[in-house]
DNA sequence: TTTTTTGTTGATTGATGAGTTAATAAACGT
DNA sequence: ACGTTTATTAACTCATCAATCAACAAAAAA
């Protein structure tokens, strides 16, 4: 009972099994035929399309990545302020990758696929360049001179919460983060904004 | 030719060679065979003393924790003031952890381990917990009503300093994670600017 | 209508790797 | 001397899994 232009219909629908398959068991050790079943078909089918398991994890990666870049750069588009577009990033930090709740426990694994896998890396260091682009961008008009340490530690403390949260046994708390991080985001930007007054 | 009192002295080795084993192939898909020719013996030997490979994990695992734990109370023992204390435990975090150049690489590996194995989760708890209770004490005389606070975030902007040391393809440069690291305490605790200890 | 292309899977191959066993040998205790 | 414990490994078992193959079905093209 061959549809045709099954394809793209077959690869999505691995991709997403993908995804919910590294992050429910937490962990790479995902077997084509584990993902293939979820999927709805047979292993030889997902060889079929993707050639290799390697090519379906990078599929599934550059799935993740990409809708973290889309949900950011709209969440970007509608906001005016500096301030707004600093909160914007850091809101779609921890909500996007949440979408699906499975793919918070798939980021972890992509880190470290990307150790070894360099194809995987090329996509984490393209999201890590687009990541502190944006939050340069955007500290500029608050932070010129120190915008890029600012963006650096911004990045960090970003890894480090959402490091935390994927390894709480906890469900993950997005708000509690981002707080966090504005915290220390308005600390900083309270000291640089004003001219060297020496606090107290 | 088999000398006696071997037991302890071979479990090091394989200690040894797994925390060597899994930072070369940043991965812990290492094989006994692997760990155990690198040990200098056969892969039986190292089953016969660990009885399986998760056990040889674990091993490894609580050296590494064992070490660092180790440094950090020596560090804070010879620290008189609280700050002291702080950049004492900051430092420990981006030293000890690379006193072998490999256990970076095999950190972020644990932290994943941690994801599936309770008992690496344990560890790993146990870590968490200390730290934050270290961060927490050498706190509350400089912010006594915020020191939890701030030690949850000093926590997360390790955690995070460290991920990206660890994925970072170039070589680690821990004096500039602590200064970062440092910058932001300082502005927490309302110090503009601090004297830069220089380490040995 | 034949041929080709697309979709699909059960069965198989080949490799790899964790854990076991059987055997050997040297030291120790009695 | 002799049985027991400790050290050690080559060889083996058993399972898993990525990847391939052979075959079949149906749609589209010729």
């Amino acid at each position: 009972m061959p549809k045709l232009g099954m394809e793209p219909i077959r690869k999505a629908a691995l991709v997403k099994a993908t995804i919910l398959e590294i992050g429910r068991l937490r962990s790479l050790d995902v077997t084509v035929t584990q993902i293939a079943k979820r999927a709805g078909m047979s292993s030889a089918l997902a060889h079929h399309y993707f050639g290799s398991k390697d090519e379906i994890f990078l599929a599934a990666m550059r799935h993740i990545l990409t809708i973290y870049a889309a949900e950011v750069r709209g969440a970007l588009m509608i906001s005016k302020t500096a301030r707004g577009r600093l909160e914007a990033i850091l809101r779609m930090s921890f909500s996007a990758r949440n979408f699906y709740g499975e793919s918070i426990g798939a980021w972890l694994n992509f880190y470290v696929l990307a150790q070894t896998a360099p194809k995987a890396a090329r996509l984490l260091a393209v999201y890590q360049r687009r990541l502190n682009s944006n939050l340069v961008h955007a500290l500029r008009p608050l932070a010129s001179d120190r915008a890029t340490a600012i963006a650096l530690t911004l990045g960090a403390l970003i890894d480090g919460v959402y490091l935390r949260e994927a390894l709480a046994p906890k469900a993950p708390d997005g708000d509690a983060a981002v707080t966090m991080i504005l915290n220390y985001l308005d600390l900083e930007l309270g000291r640089s904004s004003a001219p060297m007054i020496s606090p107290s």
